[in-house]
DNA sequence: ACAAAAAAGTTGACGGATCAACCAAACGGT
DNA sequence: ACCGTTTGGTTGATCCGTCAACTTTTTTGT
C-alpha cells in the first residue's frame, strides 16, 4: 500500500527537505495562482484581499486586530492600508476610545471590487478542497496544528 | 495559537480563507526558523542551504537541472550561485558538452559549514515530523500531491 | 499621580521571490 | 550547412515579507 512510506531514522537526505520544500512550493503557487485571480477580476492585490476579508468577517476592526488575529506583519498592514485609502477602497473611522487607532470599513468601491473578485475566488477554493476527501482536508488541518506546534517547542528548545 | 476550529460544511468566509491563510503562516514561520538556525550554526542563508542540498544529494549538478527538479527561480538561482562562488562555498566546473553550463561542487569549507548545519536542521526535521503520526505524515504528503494537481486543473480551466 | 512599560502605527532598510529582457550556445528540421 | 527555435545562464526592475527604530498614546504598578 505504501512502499514508499517514511520512517523516522533512515530516510535521509531527500526527506531531510520535504516538508520545507513541498510546503514552499505549494504557498508560493497557491500566492501567485491567487495573485493573479485578483488582479484579473478586481485588480486588486492579494494584500488587499487579506485586508478585505478581515473587514468582512469581523467588520469594522483596526489594523491591531487584524495583525493579532492573522499574525501579518504590522507594517505591512499599514502600508496596504494607506495604499487601500489612497485607492479610495476603504476608509477610516477614529476610535473614539483609541487615539492611535482607527477601524477599517469599506467603501462602496471597496465592497464593489471586493464582490467581483469573490466569486473566483470561491470557486477556487472550492476546487482546492474538493480535490480533497473529507478526511484528508480533516488530517491536514490537524497537521497544520501539530507542525506549528512542533515549531514553536523547537523555538522554545533551542533557546535554552 | 489555534483555537477556533473549522467545520468541513459551513464552507463560507472564514473556511475560505482557511487554506491559503494557514498554509502561508506556516510557510512563513518553517522559513523564518530554518534561516535562523542556518545563520548561527552555519552563517548561510536558506538559499545557500538549498543548493547545498541539492549537490549533496545529486552530486556535480548544474543549475539547470536544480531548477528542473526544485522550480526555485532560475534567476535567483543564479545569484546564489554567484554570491557562493564568492564567499568560497562552491566552485565550478566548466561543462565539456555544454559550453554554456557548469557543474556545482562544494568546496571543503562549503561542505564544513553544510556538515556543521547539518545535525541542527536534522533535528529540527525529525522534530518536526515526529510530531505527526505516520498516517498524518502519509496522508499530508497526499493531500499536497492533489492540492498541486487541483491548482494546476484551475489554471488550465481559466485559460479557456 | 506619575514614571515605566506596553501597545498602535508609521517608516526605512534589506533580503527574497518573481518577471521580463537579454546573450550565447546547442539543437532540429529542411 | 543553415536558420529558427530551444535551452542555460545573467542581469535589472519590481514587489512582497521581515525586522528594527521611532513616535504617540494608553495602561500599569506603586
Amino acid at each position: 500500500m505504501s512502499a514508499d512510506q517514511v520512517t523516522d531514522t533512515e530516510f535521509d537526505i531527500p526527506l531531510q527537505q520535504m516538508v520545507t520544500f513541498r510546503l514552499s512550493r505549494i504557498h508560493a503557487k497557491l500566492n501567485a495562482q491567487a495573485a493573479r485571480i485578483l488582479k484579473e477580476t478586481a485588480g486588486i492585490s492579494l494584500s488587499q484581499w487579506r485586508i478585505f476579508v478581515m473587514i468582512e468577517t469581523h467588520g469594522k476592526i483596526t489594523p491591531a486586530q487584524i495583525v493579532k488575529r492573522t499574525d501579518f506583519d504590522k507594517g505591512q498592514v499599514s502600508r496596504t492600508v494607506k495604499g487601500m485609502l489612497k485607492e479610495g477602497l476603504i476608509v477610516v473611522e477614529g476610535s473614539e476610545s483609541d487615539q492611535r487607532s482607527h477601524t477599517l470599513e469599506f467603501t462602496d468601491k471597496g465592497h464593489g471590487l471586493f464582490q467581483q473578485a469573490r466569486p473566483a475566488m470561491r470557486t477556487r477554493q472550492t476546487a482546492l478542497l474538493g480535490s480533497l476527501t473529507a478526511n484528508e482536508r480533516q488530517v491536514m488541518f490537524t497537521a497544520m496544528d501539530k507542525l506549528e506546534l512542533a515549531m514553536e517547542q523547537i523555538e522554545e528548545e533551542s533557546r535554552a
